[in-house]
DNA sequence: AATACAGAATCCA
DNA sequence: TGGATTCTGTATT
């Protein structure tokens, strides 16, 4: 995986892609925080990491990043390190539209689990791709905000700036 | 084997 | 209105 760190508006972001595909996002403070990050999600994978750059991802990914529009283009890979419901949960995720919000309860019918819907908030927390795969749309069903991975500042960020 | 989480429905006071 | 209880998948201890 070809993995490159930049300074972004919500303090560094780390992107990393393979064989034209994206396959890991990152926020942190500084690099190092964004680095630890990434290697504590993909520890159980076993990657090769090169610093090589895909440029075209990574202009895609800092103009989603910083403007909340993702290129129709962009490829995106969830099939790596995740289990299978993990791997569920992501796509119904990556499914909601920008403007609009899913409770956990949703996603959890959504992928045939009514009842899993506190693992539901468990597996978006493990979501590898931040901001592409909008785990920042999934809210709690009274309305509430629910938390936030990297910070709830940044899911309320993210949130006010799609508001239609 | 037990606990802790980015949640939610239900029961009971 | 608010606390305890139960449910679920994973990681951590």
């Amino acid at each position: 995986m070809e993995v490159s760190i930049h300074p972004c508006s919500f303090g560094h972001v780390l992107i990393g892609s393979e064989t034209g595909r994206l396959m890991a996002v990152e926020l942190g403070n500084d690099v190092d925080e964004c680095y630890r990050n990434f290697i504590n999600r993909w520890a159980k994978v076993n990657k090769e990491v090169s610093s090589r750059t895909d440029h075209r991802i990574v202009d895609q990914v800092l103009q989603a990043v910083e403007t909340g529009v993702v290129d129709p283009a962009l490829q995106v890979s969830l099939y790596a390190g995740g289990t299978w419901f993990q791997t569920k949960v992501w796509e119904a995720i990556k499914t909601i539209q920008p403007g609009s919000t899913m409770s956990y309860k949703d996603i959890a019918v959504e992928i045939q689990r009514p009842d899993s819907f506190r693992a539901v908030g468990t597996a978006c927390g493990a979501n590898p791709i931040a901001i592409i795969v909008p785990c920042h749309r999934v809210v709690r069903s009274d309305g509430s905000e629910g938390g936030y991975r990297w910070g709830p500042e940044i899911k309320r960020k993210l949130l006010a700036r799609e508001q239609i």
